[in-house]
DNA sequence: TTGCTCCTCACGTCACGTGAGGTGGC
DNA sequence: TTGCTCCTCACGTCACGTGAGGTGGC
């Protein structure tokens, strides 16, 4: 009559929890021992625990909560709360699926912007080329002051035009030289339709020919390409035109910084060929 | 030249984030104060310090966890690194949804089984019904012993043909009489589809007229239920015919055990009509 | 004095896992 | 003695939140 008993580590491998899951078990009154013996302390558990092993093991991998499984198992009275409290726990993992799909969406848009960037690191040649743009719908707002104010223009443009943005942000130049401290320039988006918003200038920005360089590397170091361009510039006689333009191919993300060194920025100087 | 500077409760309500997170990541620290007055330990954020929360702020969204943010924010150096976590993550979250998904379609079944077993209940009418049985396709376990141990059967008989059990567990009785030792019982599915297994007898079982009786109620009280349905037919002087059958149309679950007061058995007696 | 903002330090959460230190019988 | 199984007790995990007790200036 006797029914066989087993050792805590016997009921472990029978139960497949582990012996420090029992003891915790035993502790939180959802799994008890059917015995302890009296002088040792040692557990023993019988044939209809393991059912109850069972339960609770299927519970947890329905993601019940040790506390959620107490209740449940003790007011097993009332089937309509357990029916009530299985029907939460599911809108609570399609919860939990609809905000991971979310995230997962959403690094999937990082992931893939990461990627372009990279393969643009990875392409550009780092030459100065001769080449020909097309009329570019834009918005603009036209600032002064210094050249790193710019982010403050292009978050202001994010903002006020979102979902239009067709591109890279880009700065036109219009200043024919370097300053410090009160530039001339204007942040800029090209759009995909014709928006209005308050404060931004909206229009078509000519094409035509420009003298191309994409310089790799921290900002503070777009002097060297400039020597290089303007060099190259004088030497095809070309007559430069204002305003230049920078294009910010690859610079700090929205998310991460990234590494300066690997930062992309194309300088467009617009011309009318000369002699 | 000074830049503004945030106490940490000013600090907080721009970026969101509670002033215990924000202590707590400085002791992380992924974000520190800009100053930390020496005298009254008071923490201050400047501008830049925003920029670095919302960062932080958009990889914890992605669940990226305080260590990981860490090394990602320490070595942005290499953006293949961050690329190559950004694709982890991106696994990560998805093995989720899939479990998350098994878990609720799971669900979904054990739901749908306890509604069923709920309609049932409230359905159930609770009085003897003259009815005619189709005969069925059906596998069972002859056994001797104890009524109790048909459970076993059950359990064998479901291991051996799975998918192709098509409805619910029933007892055929081969004894005029209640035995509580030795009866004479089979414990029994019905089949989808003629299969054969070891030691379990696949075959068809006669239809027929039969007197039906749901019993409601744990299963020590089906005395009472069988001596209503008795009276009946010795009422309307049927003459009864082995062996008898018990359908379990409701009992304890796989998960839970559920209340025996809900539990719901047909008692079925065929019969050919007496005089 | 009250109210506000800031501080530090200790402890709680959740479902266990880890490890130290010890027992009992082969 | 070694090896095995069992025991208890304390502490760690993760990303903070809670609360106690105190400061400093209006």
């Amino acid at each position: 009559m006797e029914p066989t008993l087993f050792s805590i580590g016997e009921f472990s491998k029978v139960t497949g929890l582990s012996v420090k899951t029992l003891r915790f078990y035993q502790e939180k009154d959802i799994l008890t021992p059917s015995r302890i013996d009296g002088e040792s302390g040692y557990r023993y558990y019988d044939q209809t625990k393991i059912e109850q092993a069972r339960i609770i093991v299927n519970l947890r991998a329905m993601e019940f909560s040790i506390e959620e499984i107490s209740v449940i198992l003790k007011e097993c009275g009332d089937e309509r709360d357990v029916l009530a409290a299985l029907r939460q726990k599911k809108a609570q993992i399609e919860q939990r699926i609809r905000r991971d799909r979310d995230v997962a969406a959403c690094l999937d848009r990082i992931i893939a912007k990461e990627t372009e960037a990279q393969r643009l690191v990875e392409q550009s040649a780092f030459a100065v080329e001769n080449k020909s743009l097309e009329p570019m719908l834009m918005a603009g707002i036209r600032m002064k002051g210094k050249y790193s104010d710019c982010g403050k223009g292009f978050s202001q443009l994010a903002r006020a035009l979102g979902r239009h943005i067709a591109g890279k942000c880009f700065c036109l130049y219009y200043d024919g030289e370097f300053r410090d401290e009160d530039a001339d320039f204007e942040a800029c988006f090209p759009l995909r339709k014709e928006v209005s918003a308050e404060g931004v200038s909206v229009r078509t920005l000519t094409g035509g020919r420009v003298l191309s360089l994409i310089h790799k590397g921290p900002y503070d170091q777009l002097g060297r390409s400039y020597a290089k361009i303007l060099r190259d510039a004088k030497e095809r006689k070309l007559e430069l035109q204002l305003p230049t333009r920078e294009v910010y191919l690859k610079g700090p993300g929205m998310i991460f910084k990234g590494n300066a060194k690997n930062y992309l920025t194309e300088i467009q100087l617009p011309f009318t060929a000369g002699t």
